[in-house]
DNA sequence: GATCCGATTCGCT
DNA sequence: GCGAATCGGATCG
Protein backbone atom coordinates (compact mmCIF):
# COMPACT_ATOMS: atom_id res chain seq x y z
CA UNK A 1 0.00 0.00 0.00
CA UNK A 2 1.86 3.14 -1.17
CA UNK A 3 1.19 6.89 0.61
CA UNK A 4 -1.27 7.85 -2.38
CA UNK A 5 -3.50 5.00 -1.85
CA UNK A 6 -3.31 5.71 1.90
CA UNK A 7 -4.65 9.30 1.20
CA UNK A 8 -7.66 7.73 -0.54
CA UNK A 9 -8.19 4.74 0.76
CA UNK A 10 -12.46 4.10 0.60
CA UNK A 11 -14.42 2.75 3.37
CA UNK A 12 -15.29 -0.40 1.01
CA UNK A 13 -11.09 -0.98 0.57
CA UNK A 14 -10.99 -1.37 4.15
CA UNK A 15 -13.72 -3.68 4.75
CA UNK A 16 -12.84 -5.72 2.19
CA UNK A 17 -9.56 -6.31 3.52
CA UNK A 18 -10.45 -6.92 6.72
CA UNK A 19 -13.74 -8.86 5.91
CA UNK A 20 -15.84 -6.70 7.97
CA UNK A 21 -18.89 -4.49 7.75
CA UNK A 22 -20.84 -0.91 9.15
CA UNK A 23 -22.66 -2.03 11.81
CA UNK A 24 -26.04 0.03 11.53
CA UNK A 25 -27.44 2.45 14.35
CA UNK A 26 -29.37 0.13 16.01
CA UNK A 27 -26.49 -1.94 17.11
CA UNK A 28 -25.03 1.15 18.73
CA UNK A 29 -28.77 2.17 20.18
CA UNK A 30 -28.35 -0.27 22.87
CA UNK A 31 -27.55 -0.63 26.70
CA UNK A 32 -24.00 -0.02 27.09
CA UNK A 33 -23.16 -3.55 28.51
CA UNK A 34 -24.96 -5.10 25.36
CA UNK A 35 -23.05 -2.84 23.18
CA UNK A 36 -19.53 -3.53 24.91
CA UNK A 37 -19.83 -7.70 24.62
CA UNK A 38 -20.60 -7.00 20.84
CA UNK A 39 -17.74 -4.93 20.19
CA UNK A 40 -15.09 -7.77 21.35
CA UNK A 41 -13.91 -9.22 18.22
CA UNK A 42 -15.07 -5.95 16.12
CA UNK A 43 -12.27 -4.02 14.60
CA UNK A 44 -11.63 -0.11 15.57
CA UNK A 45 -10.22 1.17 12.11
CA UNK A 46 -8.02 4.68 12.20
CA UNK A 47 -6.36 6.03 9.01
CA UNK A 48 -4.36 9.75 8.47
CA UNK A 49 -1.73 10.96 6.22
CA UNK A 50 0.60 8.35 8.02
CA UNK A 51 -1.41 5.43 6.84
CA UNK A 52 -3.97 3.28 8.17
CA UNK A 53 -4.27 1.33 11.43
CA UNK A 54 -6.47 -1.50 12.49
CA UNK A 55 -7.00 -3.21 16.01
CA UNK A 56 -9.34 -6.43 16.62
CA UNK A 57 -11.17 -5.03 20.14
CA UNK A 58 -10.31 -7.86 23.29
CA UNK A 59 -10.94 -5.69 26.21
CA UNK A 60 -13.93 -3.04 26.77
CA UNK A 61 -15.38 -1.31 29.81
CA UNK A 62 -19.04 -0.14 30.10
CA UNK A 63 -20.13 3.11 31.13
CA UNK A 64 -23.76 4.21 32.31
CA UNK A 65 -25.18 7.57 32.78
CA UNK A 66 -26.65 9.68 35.58
CA UNK A 67 -26.73 6.71 38.19
CA UNK A 68 -23.40 4.93 37.01
CA UNK A 69 -20.90 6.70 39.73
CA UNK A 70 -17.83 5.63 37.24
CA UNK A 71 -19.43 7.65 34.19
CA UNK A 72 -18.25 10.99 33.36
CA UNK A 73 -21.68 11.78 32.77
CA UNK A 74 -22.73 11.13 36.72
CA UNK A 75 -22.50 14.52 37.46
CA UNK A 76 -24.88 15.39 34.14
CA UNK A 77 -24.26 17.41 30.88
CA UNK A 78 -21.02 19.26 30.42
CA UNK A 79 -19.13 20.65 27.41
CA UNK A 80 -16.62 17.85 27.94
CA UNK A 81 -19.22 14.35 28.27
CA UNK A 82 -21.76 16.24 25.84
CA UNK A 83 -20.76 12.71 23.27
CA UNK A 84 -22.57 10.84 25.80
CA UNK A 85 -26.47 12.09 25.57
CA UNK A 86 -25.57 12.55 21.92
CA UNK A 87 -26.30 10.05 19.38
CA UNK A 88 -24.96 6.57 19.03
CA UNK A 89 -22.42 5.60 16.83
CA UNK A 90 -20.18 8.45 17.36
CA UNK A 91 -17.03 9.04 19.51
CA UNK A 92 -16.00 10.13 22.60
CA UNK A 93 -12.80 10.62 23.53
CA UNK A 94 -11.04 12.37 26.66
CA UNK A 95 -8.20 13.90 27.54
CA UNK A 96 -6.54 12.83 31.25
CA UNK A 97 -3.79 13.09 33.19
CA UNK A 98 -2.45 16.16 31.56
CA UNK A 99 -1.05 13.75 28.91
CA UNK A 100 -3.42 10.55 27.45
CA UNK A 101 -6.06 10.21 25.49
CA UNK A 102 -9.26 7.75 25.77
CA UNK A 103 -11.55 6.45 23.49
CA UNK A 104 -15.26 5.86 23.49
CA UNK A 105 -17.72 4.16 21.91
CA UNK A 106 -21.38 6.27 22.09
CA UNK A 107 -24.47 4.10 22.89
CA UNK A 108 -28.25 4.00 24.05
CA UNK A 109 -30.44 6.39 22.54
CA UNK A 110 -30.13 9.42 22.22
CA UNK A 111 -30.87 11.68 25.16
CA UNK A 112 -29.61 8.79 27.43
CA UNK A 113 -25.95 8.66 28.56
CA UNK A 114 -23.58 5.36 27.93
CA UNK A 115 -20.75 4.81 26.59
CA UNK A 116 -18.06 1.96 25.97
CA UNK A 117 -14.73 2.74 26.53
CA UNK A 118 -12.11 0.74 24.34
CA UNK A 119 -9.05 -0.41 26.57
CA UNK A 120 -7.20 -2.56 24.68
CA UNK A 121 -6.98 -4.62 21.04
CA UNK A 122 -4.53 -6.75 18.85
CA UNK A 123 -3.14 -5.12 16.23
CA UNK A 124 -3.80 -5.87 12.65
CA UNK A 125 -3.22 -3.51 10.35
CA UNK A 126 -0.04 -0.62 10.28
CA UNK A 127 1.87 -2.35 12.75
CA UNK A 128 5.15 -0.06 11.78
CA UNK A 129 3.40 2.98 12.16
CA UNK A 130 1.94 2.46 15.86
CA UNK A 131 5.63 1.24 16.92
CA UNK A 132 6.83 4.46 15.49
CA UNK A 133 3.81 6.11 17.16
CA UNK A 134 4.49 4.08 20.44
CA UNK A 135 8.21 4.19 20.67
CA UNK A 136 8.35 0.74 21.10
CA UNK A 137 8.26 -2.52 19.29
CA UNK A 138 6.83 -4.91 21.54
CA UNK A 139 3.70 -5.87 19.73
CA UNK A 140 1.92 -6.51 23.04
CA UNK A 141 3.04 -2.74 24.26
CA UNK A 142 1.09 -1.35 21.05
CA UNK A 143 -2.78 -1.15 22.27
CA UNK A 144 -2.70 -2.83 25.66
CA UNK A 145 -4.76 -0.13 27.16
CA UNK A 146 -7.02 3.16 26.53
CA UNK A 147 -4.36 5.14 26.22
CA UNK A 148 -1.94 3.48 24.48
CA UNK A 149 -4.36 2.48 21.80
CA UNK A 150 -5.24 5.84 20.90
CA UNK A 151 -1.40 6.94 20.89
CA UNK A 152 -0.84 4.09 18.82
CA UNK A 153 -3.69 5.24 16.20
CA UNK A 154 -3.28 8.80 16.51
CA UNK A 155 -6.66 9.25 18.11
CA UNK A 156 -6.90 12.87 20.12
CA UNK A 157 -9.73 15.20 20.96
CA UNK A 158 -10.21 16.96 17.65
CA UNK A 159 -11.63 12.74 16.37
CA UNK A 160 -14.43 13.54 19.70
CA UNK A 161 -18.30 13.55 18.50
CA UNK A 162 -17.14 12.39 15.24
CA UNK A 163 -19.72 9.31 13.59
CA UNK A 164 -17.71 6.36 12.91
CA UNK A 165 -18.56 5.17 9.65
CA UNK A 166 -15.21 6.30 7.69
CA UNK A 167 -11.87 5.49 7.09
CA UNK A 168 -10.87 8.27 9.23
CA UNK A 169 -12.33 6.38 12.17
CA UNK A 170 -14.91 3.59 12.20
CA UNK A 171 -16.18 0.18 14.00
CA UNK A 172 -16.39 -3.27 11.63
CA UNK A 173 -17.89 -5.88 12.22
CA UNK A 174 -16.27 -9.43 11.22
CA UNK A 175 -18.74 -11.31 8.39
CA UNK A 176 -18.18 -14.27 9.85
CA UNK A 177 -17.17 -13.87 13.55
CA UNK A 178 -16.63 -16.98 15.78
CA UNK A 179 -17.88 -17.21 19.21
CA UNK A 180 -15.99 -15.88 21.63
CA UNK A 181 -15.52 -16.71 24.86
CA UNK A 182 -16.05 -13.34 27.37
CA UNK A 183 -15.14 -12.97 30.90
CA UNK A 184 -15.97 -9.72 32.97
CA UNK A 185 -14.98 -8.14 36.13
CA UNK A 186 -14.99 -4.66 37.49
CA UNK A 187 -13.89 -1.85 35.80
CA UNK A 188 -10.03 -0.48 36.31
CA UNK A 189 -8.91 2.61 37.47
CA UNK A 190 -12.03 3.93 38.92
CA UNK A 191 -13.41 4.81 42.86
CA UNK A 192 -16.41 4.16 42.54
CA UNK A 193 -18.90 1.61 40.72
CA UNK A 194 -16.62 -1.22 41.28
CA UNK A 195 -19.29 -3.01 42.56
CA UNK A 196 -20.67 -3.41 38.93
CA UNK A 197 -19.12 -5.51 36.74
CA UNK A 198 -18.87 -3.50 33.45
CA UNK A 199 -15.25 -4.49 31.96
CA UNK A 200 -15.64 -7.52 29.14
CA UNK A 201 -12.49 -9.13 27.81
CA UNK A 202 -11.97 -11.91 25.65
CA UNK A 203 -10.54 -15.17 27.39
CA UNK A 204 -7.07 -15.77 27.54
CA UNK A 205 -6.48 -13.25 25.13
CA UNK A 206 -2.48 -12.21 25.77
CA UNK A 207 -3.72 -8.56 24.49
CA UNK A 208 -5.80 -7.04 27.38
CA UNK A 209 -3.90 -4.40 29.26
CA UNK A 210 -0.97 -5.41 31.25
CA UNK A 211 -3.42 -5.24 34.75
CA UNK A 212 -4.86 -8.16 34.64
CA UNK A 213 -2.02 -10.22 32.70
CA UNK A 214 -0.64 -11.60 36.01
CA UNK A 215 -3.89 -11.03 38.05
CA UNK A 216 -2.60 -12.20 41.96
C1' DG B 1 -9.43 32.52 40.80
C1' DA B 2 -7.77 28.55 43.55
C1' DT B 3 -7.60 23.92 44.24
C1' DC B 4 -8.28 19.16 43.44
C1' DC B 5 -7.88 15.23 40.65
C1' DG B 6 -8.39 11.87 36.97
C1' DA B 7 -11.97 5.55 32.82
C1' DT B 8 -3.08 6.26 32.58
C1' DT B 9 1.56 5.15 31.58
C1' DC B 10 6.32 4.74 32.47
C1' DG B 11 10.54 4.42 34.89
C1' DC B 12 12.74 3.59 39.05
C1' DT B 13 13.21 1.26 43.67
C1' DG C 1 4.95 -1.27 44.37
C1' DC C 2 5.38 3.83 44.05
C1' DG C 3 5.51 8.33 42.37
C1' DA C 4 6.17 11.70 38.61
C1' DA C 5 4.48 13.62 34.47
C1' DT C 6 1.22 17.39 33.11
C1' DC C 7 -3.15 20.02 32.25
C1' DG C 8 -8.10 20.75 31.34
C1' DG C 9 -12.41 20.05 33.54
C1' DA C 10 -15.09 20.15 37.65
C1' DT C 11 -16.06 22.24 41.90
C1' DC C 12 -16.15 25.64 45.33
C1' DG C 13 -15.58 30.23 46.89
Amino acid sequence: MNGKSVLTISLEDISVLLDAFLPDYDFYARNPCKVAIDLIGSYLVSTDHEGVTAIRIVEVEAYGGEDDPASHAFRGLTKRNAPMWDSPGRSYVYFTYGMHYCFNVVTSPKGVAGAVLVRAGQPIQGVDIMTRRRGRSFLRDLCSGPAKLCQAMGIDSTLSNVILDTPRLCILIPRNRKQIEIERSARIGIRNGLNLPWRFYEKDSVWISAKTLNPA
